[in-house]
DNA sequence: TTCAGGAATTAGAATAATTCCAATTTAGCT
DNA sequence: AGCTAAATTGGAATTATTCTAATTCCTGAA
C-alpha cells in the first residue's frame, strides 16, 4: 500500500489531488489504498488500524485529515447511518446503503436511473439539492454474509 | 404543556405508552408536547431548553430517556443527517428531509406512493428492509425561510 | 544543492453529543 | 398508607471527532 496503489488508481489519485493544489503524500495514498483494498465500509478506526500496518507512525489526526481531503477530492464517499461512526466507501456511482441490524454489515444497493430521477424530482421548487442520501436498515438473510 | 396536550394527542400518547406497559409521566408528556408544539425538528438540546420552561427540574438524562421512549412507541421519529445532532419529528407519514446547508434548517419533503414503492423495490432479494431514510442537502431559496 | 516558506503530519488536549450509573423519587397496586 | 417496580436525577464516563501548537516534509526559486 506504501507506494503500491494500482496504477489506474494512482493516476486518479494524483490527478484529483493536484487539481486542487494538494500534495499526493504517502499517508493520503495509503488511506486511499486501504479503502480501495477492502471495500467493507471501514470506519476511521478501522482505517487507522490498517494504515498503521503500512505506516506505523501515522496518527489518528492524520487519518481524519486524509479522509477529509479524499472526500473533498471526490475520491471516496462518507456513509453516515444513524449515529454510528462514519464509514468510508470508494464506490462513487449513485447507490444506496443497506445496514443489517444484526451483523452491522453495510451493503451497497444499486439505484437505477429511473428511480434516481423520481427521487430527485421530490425536491420542491425553490430548493436545490446537491446531495441525496438513501439508506435502508433491516435484516440480511445469512446467505448474504 | 404540563398537562395540556391537546386531547387527541393526549389519547394517542396514553394509548401508545400503555400498550407497551409504560407510564405516561408528566416528563414524557412534556417532551412529546414540545415536539408537537413547534415542528422545527429540534435537537435534544433544544427540547431540553423548552421542557425546562415547563418542568424546571428536568434533567438531560430524562430528556434522552423520554425521547428514546417516544421513538420506541412510534410517537416521534428520529432524524439523523450526517454527523449533526439527532433531531426529532412528530410527522409520522413517509417523508424525506431536506437540509439547507446555509441556514441549517430542515424541511419535510413529501414522498408519493409511486416513488416510495420504487425505492422499496431497490432492496435486493434476501434483504428485509424495516426502515428507509431519504435525505437531501443543498440550498433553499430565501423565500422558503 | 541549498534554503525558505507553505503544506502536511503529529501527539495530545479539547469538545460535543450521548450514555451510563447509583441514588432518589414517583406512580400504580394491594 | 405501604410496597414494588418504573422513572427520574445529577454527575461521571464514553466515544467519535476536531482542534492546537509544534515539528517535519516538499517544492521550487536562487
Amino acid at each position: 500500500m506504501l507506494n503500491t496503489l494500482p496504477s489506474s488508481n494512482r493516476n486518479t489519485f494524483n490527478t484529483a489531488l493536484r487539481e486542487k493544489g494538494l500534495r499526493p503524500t504517502k499517508q493520503r495514498a495509503c488511506v486511499y489504498g486501504v479503502i480501495l483494498d477492502k471495500r467493507d465500509h471501514p470506519t476511521a478506526d478501522d482505517i487507522y488500524d490498517r494504515v498503521k500496518r503500512h505506516l506505523p507512525g501515522t496518527s489518528f489526526a492524520t487519518v481524519y485529515n486524509c479522509l477529509e481531503t479524499l472526500v473533498g477530492c471526490d475520491l471516496v464517499r462518507q456513509v453516515n447511518m444513524d449515529r454510528s461512526p462514519t464509514r468510508y466507501c470508494p464506490n462513487l456511482t449513485p447507490h444506496a446503503h443497506f445496514r443489517c441490524t444484526q451483523s452491522g454489515k453495510i451493503y451497497d444497493v444499486e439505484i437505477d436511473n429511473d428511480t434516481l430521477s423520481l427521487m430527485q424530482a421530490l425536491v420542491p421548487e425553490g430548493f436545490e439539492a446537491e446531495n441525496l442520501d438513501l439508506s435502508f436498515s433491516g435484516t440480511a438473510k445469512p446467505s448474504n454474509n
